[in-house]
DNA sequence: CGGGATCCTCACAGATACTG
DNA sequence: CAGTATCTGTGAGGATCCCG
């Protein structure tokens, strides 16, 4: 389980960290953004992050369900088809790491423009 | 160079989530939080944050001082003396993921018992 | 005290193959 | 299509020593 990048069955972690940590995890912040705009199927979902292999997916997937933030629709069909949509808490969730995409992209180019004299100053 | 979790020195990755990487990166969040709040000196900082390893603080503190998020500000005495603190683009961040911390305060319940109650459903 | 340089290790994450 | 299972490397991250 756990898709958390460290500790992962942290056992001297308060639980609070964790939850941080599953939600600004890699995959985690990304799907969080993407279910933000629309439910996704897994493949699509897949192919609209990009890179990402299917089992980190996977793993990433099962760990927001389990902690109530994503909502597992898995219909009994073949061939199979299961769609991923936020739950009431993962909007909380997704909107606030959403902000922090927004800025991201809005400030890039003033955390390049850092780089650049960080860089510079040190020949 | 680079904290953050993943794919470090990423190539063929887009910058912007490269920046969102390190603010979201394992120390990087904490750093953030504790920032937000007042300026810390280094081993101050270390206390603050609990179990952070000198290498991974150090490492933290200069992606972030790059990404022009974090002021280093060293002071040539001895013994050595340095203070941390955000700039403005750092408290901007820090706002965002604080709020992302704050959050996850008030509904860790609601993620305790969600995740009880999916552990349940599978014996 | 702050932090650089090394060494070591484990678990994250990818690749592949298989199933319902 | 949506996973699960297994195998493996690689690098994040900890520990330790050292130096200004």
């Amino acid at each position: 389980m756990a898709v958390s990048k460290w500790n992962v069955e942290g056992e001297a972690m308060c639980p609070r960290r964790l939850v941080l940590e599953h939600v600004t995890s890699r995959w985690g912040v990304l799907v969080l953004i993407e279910l933000n705009e629309r439910p996704y199927r897994f493949s699509e979902l897949r192919r609209a992050i990009g890179r990402v292999s299917e089992k980190m997916l996977t793993q990433t997937l099962q760990t927001l369900e389990r902690d109530g933030l994503v909502h597992r629709d898995a219909k009994p069909v073949i061939p199979p088809r299961v769609d991923y949509s936020l739950t009431e808490l993962g909007r909380e969730a997704a909107l606030l790491v959403s902000a922090l995409g927004t800025w991201t992209e809005e400030r890039m180019d003033d955390v390049v423009k850092a780089r650049e004299t960080y860089d510079g100053a040190r020949t």
